[in-house]
DNA sequence: GAGCAGGTGTCCCATTCGAGACAGGAAGCG
DNA sequence: CGCTTCCTGTCTCGAATGGGACACCTGCTC
């Protein structure tokens, strides 16, 4: 009940290099991510056993043991590896196209759907949120001032003060407040049934970002 | 590539009565199970491997061929138990309600669908037709008879020469000929999206069974 | 025909898994 | 508090599985 999630847990207990039995445990893996899932979407995190996980994904509960530390652990695999995908998906954009980095991420929220609908929705936990908004700081920090030039190039205000500017930017406050921003944008474009593509989500996102940092720059 | 299905094989080699390990069994099945119809969708079912269907399924090939003699054994099965939920499903039905069999009939379809679907479309096999046609007869046979009296109740035609009707129900050749009719309102049905409710699809198909049932009873 | 590629069906052994039992903790209730 | 109930996390042992090898077969190409 009380274990509130640990940040970034060893996710498995050996150093997993075995090549053999390897299909038994990447199924016995999927089958629990999918469970939990369903789950969630009809349960909640908070309130679903590891019982009714298991007996779900057609798993003995010692297998599912034998795999994660508890259920926290699945979903953090779980999440890391989404988030492994989306850094995949935007890093082999390089440094070029930064516009594209946002339609690219877009594509992959669209492609884990489902994930996320339950991982942020109301049935998920306020925990995915918080690592959800810092993953995504984080990606604004090291992808996102290129957001900053894609339209609204460094007007008037940025010329005046450029060491504001970089200030706002760096000690996080500017970063997480647009990574919250696109959470926000996120669960309403999914419980919207995504009423817009990825594309014109990425561009209105990221107009707003930009709009942001601007206003930001003047401080 | 020649098997061409037998008729009723032994599902399984063993009596089967263990309780123990039941679980691996049968998700291992129920996994070969979804892996089979997913792959007869996308490429046909005679195109379709065991090694295919194993790697689909996260399953080994060892265990394929521990729980089935090869692919047509497990077709036989999956249809097999369908067929044993579609005769439960108008079996607790009693004698009575005949029209509401029809009713239970297309409600089974709907249910499972993309069974069906996989298996009477034209990524299946002729097999499943002739398998659908000969279960239905038999269902003809056995329910179908208040059929007749659904609406078109022993018309002029019936009256007057009852023991031909009788011949005609008995020799399998009527029942047969309005079980494909069943089987292509099937087919129809799925390929058309369901546009109408399984309610309507029993009454009109009725109708279309007493119109035969009534022209036949004339001979 | 020979060679080759790919599918089938069977086998063995190490590994993982399922079933069930166990102690311990949480929470609810009298 | 005592009692019950449910869930957790761990353990053991027998059982099913995975990996990989094997011989056999079929169809294709040279």
């Amino acid at each position: 009940m009380s274990r509130q999630m640990s940040q970034t847990s060893q996710i498995n207990q050996t150093n997993q290099t075995n090549q053999t039995g390897n299909l038994r445990v990447k199924r016995t893996q999927k089958l629990l991510r999918e469970a939990l899932i369903e789950l969630i979407e009809e349960r909640g995190f908070e309130a679903l056993t590891v019982g009714e996980l298991t007996e779900r994904a057609m798993v003995s509960r010692a297998a599912f043991y034998r795999n994660y530390q508890d259920k926290y652990a699945l979903v953090e695999q779980i999440f890391a590896e989404a988030m492994s995908a989306l850094m995949n998906a935007v890093g082999d954009l390089g440094q070029e196209h930064p516009a594209e980095v946002w339609v690219r991420f877009f594509e992959h929220i669209a492609e884990y759907e489902r994930l996320y609908r339950a991982l942020l929705g109301s049935k998920g936990s306020p925990w995915f949120v918080r690592t959800m908004r810092a993953s995504l700081a984080e990606l604004i920090l090291e992808r996102g001032h290129p957001l900053h030039s894609t339209n609204a190039t460094h007007a008037t205000h940025a010329a005046r003060a450029p060491h504001a500017s970089i200030h706002a930017f760096s000690d996080g406050f500017v970063p997480g407040f647009v990574a919250a921003m696109f959470v926000e944008a996120i669960t309403w474009w999914l419980e919207q049934g995504r009423p817009y593509s990825p594309r014109e989500m990425a561009t209105r996102s990221s107009r707003l970002a930009a709009a942001i940092f601007k206003e930001a720059s003047a401080w």
